[in-house]
DNA sequence: TAAAAAATAGACTGACCTGTCTAATTATAT
DNA sequence: ATATAATTAGACAGGTCAGTCTATTTTTTA
């Protein structure tokens, strides 16, 4: 069921999960900045969980597009793209709107690999393979999928670590790595 | 002031809050669990923060130190350390035991860079980064500050991937880059 | 053995949590 | 305009949260 509300709530619900966390952000603050009814929230999702669930999925297809045309954008080639996604990588690491990676920090917080939220956590690094391998196979490089697997490691250790200590540097050093790599 | 009681109640708030999550976590499952009354808790730390950041002090020095002695006992040379510690991350990711990177998970439910905990996480971060620069210094590889930077984000990449996804792989695929990088 | 320190159980507070229920209101259809 | 559906406010329940207080008991030290 599409619905404006319902778009209403997992946007307010991805930003403050994002900044504050899942277990920290309670879901009358939400419904307060979203100025929406409880009712409203509990006719649309079963629980709050299913809310992050759902909110994840939305998110990850955001980010895969927002990446997708990044790339479209600024890489010049196929396998300029490559390195280009370490350039818009290092301008989210710079925005104010960073708080790190959304999906690993779902997984940490629903540490069962059998959770819907940690599955969703999962689902997302697996289409962020997808892309990379695509983007490796259409560069012709000599390993895409090696290449591909070595570059989500390089992202989201970027990602983890440009967050935990500040250091947006990170993307760069990813980068000079690919880039050393692919030599 | 060294205790008995305080490092029972930071081994057991170091277990559950890893396993579980530090805003999951209450402090009435903790001091169940470590048979210890909640004013002996609060004689010997302000608040469940100050806990936590203690517990993240005592486990980086921990994770360190058998990091330390895993390279010793298995790596058969100072440039093998280089190697050596993704195995040792391998078989970390393999055992029971593994729920990713505490600290990356702590600097997640702790998003303030401000914040003690936060700062607990990122200082690791540091400490980890020295111990690799040290080692690629010994192994008298080409630029030993740019191989630690790379190998930091391929340690943390690793664990974050892993945990999410349950690929354990991941250390090995980090490993392989190593190598490549080296070569 | 006596004095001092540490740890104990457990009640208690006030706040916050998710989720439910009701009854009134608003919006969307036909 | 009328019937149907969606949304609303707000009270409410039952639980959990971190942290405090007290009075008692245990442990350590001298």
């Amino acid at each position: 069921m599409p619905s404006k509300k319902r778009d209403q709530l997992i946007a307010t619900a991805n930003e403050l999960f994002y900044q504050n966390g899942f277990h920290a952000t309670g879901i009358d603050t939400l419904l307060d900045k979203a100025g929406i009814a409880k009712m409203t929230l509990y006719n649309h999702f079963t629980s709050k969980e299913d809310l992050i669930s759902k909110g994840l999925a939305v998110k990850s297809k955001k980010v895969l597009a927002w990446l997708h045309q990044g790339l479209e954008d600024h890489a010049v080639s196929e396998r300029d793209k490559l390195f280009t996604i370490f350039d818009i990588y290092e301008h989210w690491f710079k925005s104010d709107g960073f708080y790190g990676c959304m999906f690993a920090k779902a997984a940490a917080e629903f540490p069962d690999p059998n959770h819907p939220v940690h599955k969703a956590a999962s689902k997302h690094l697996a289409g962020l393979f997808e892309m990379l391998l695509n983007i490796a196979t259409n560069a012709k490089v000599n390993n895409p999928t090696s290449l591909a697997e070595q570059m989500v490691l390089l992202l989201e250790g970027a990602s983890s670590v440009a967050f935990s200590t500040g250091a947006t540097i990170s993307a760069r050093r990813a980068k000079r790595t690919v880039i050393q790599l692919i030599r």
